[in-house]
DNA sequence: ATACATGCAAATTTTTTGCAAGCGC
DNA sequence: GCGCTTGCAAAAAATTTGCATGTAT
């Protein structure tokens, strides 16, 4: 059975608070100023529980390491080729996408992530500057 | 300028005539047999080449390693999380997913990515027996 | 001849794991 | 007290990189 820790509800409760989808590294950081002794390993393993239990999200955009999303509905995430930013996204419309999917699949499919992939607004506007 | 190599042709080829997305690793090993002495680190430099020039797909599904994938038209892949493996897998009706995420974002999306996971046909099988 | 590509090995980066001690129930 | 959780450190896994040499153009 899952036992309380408050190193768990702590990760959880910064994750929440938390838009840009942060590292496991940038959450083991921002955990210590509260828990100075938590080490990353905890870190992970807790992030890894809450991403199984449904709690919150663990993305691989592909770009530089895992991240880790506080809000567990699904939704859609842009990832920027350029500074490596991930950002929610909204797109409506989508929504029927797994009944799309289960039609023709023999299997059994829970859920889906999907990355847009492009350059961010920052980073679309730095190029034109450098161009 | 990109010079020819018959290393990287040959990666090349034989991802085309694979359809499971192998690994890296996998992909080292095969292209073994026939240049005995590629090392590994020149298997990553060309993949990850190949699909910043579009001939491949880099697959991060989060679950393992990254995969590659010979066919660089956009189409939707399959994760199984109880054995990991890589599936194609065709959805009709998501062809406008592109319009509609462009239309409330102010960056610059250049394609995306969409993984579904759940159960595989096989391990949905073996599920039912054991229990 | 020049510049890109390779093989090799070492280094980095990212994530997981073993284990003794701590803590929730 | 039992069993999940932690901190620590070490290990494993995955990927990248430096450099001397090789090769395409």
């Amino acid at each position: 059975m899952l036992k309380y820790s408050k190193q768990r509800e702590s990760i959880k409760n910064f994750l929440v608070t938390r838009y840009d989808h942060p590292t496991a590294e940038t959450v083991y950081l921002n955990i210590r100023r509260e828990f100075p002794n938590i080490s990353l390993g905890t870190v992970y393993r807790n992030l890894n529980l809450l991403a199984e239990i449904g709690e919150i999200q663990k993305l691989s955009p592909g770009i530089g390491p895992d991240r880790f999303d506080g809000n567990p509905t699904p939704h859609y995430h842009f990832i920027c080729r350029h500074c490596g930013c991930v950002m929610d996204l909204t797109v409506s419309g989508l929504d029927h996408i797994n009944i799309l999917a289960g039609q023709d699949f023999d299997g059994e499919i829970e859920g889906h992530i999907t990355y847009f992939y492009g350059a961010c607004p920052s980073c679309k506007a730095s190029e034109k500057c450098s161009s």
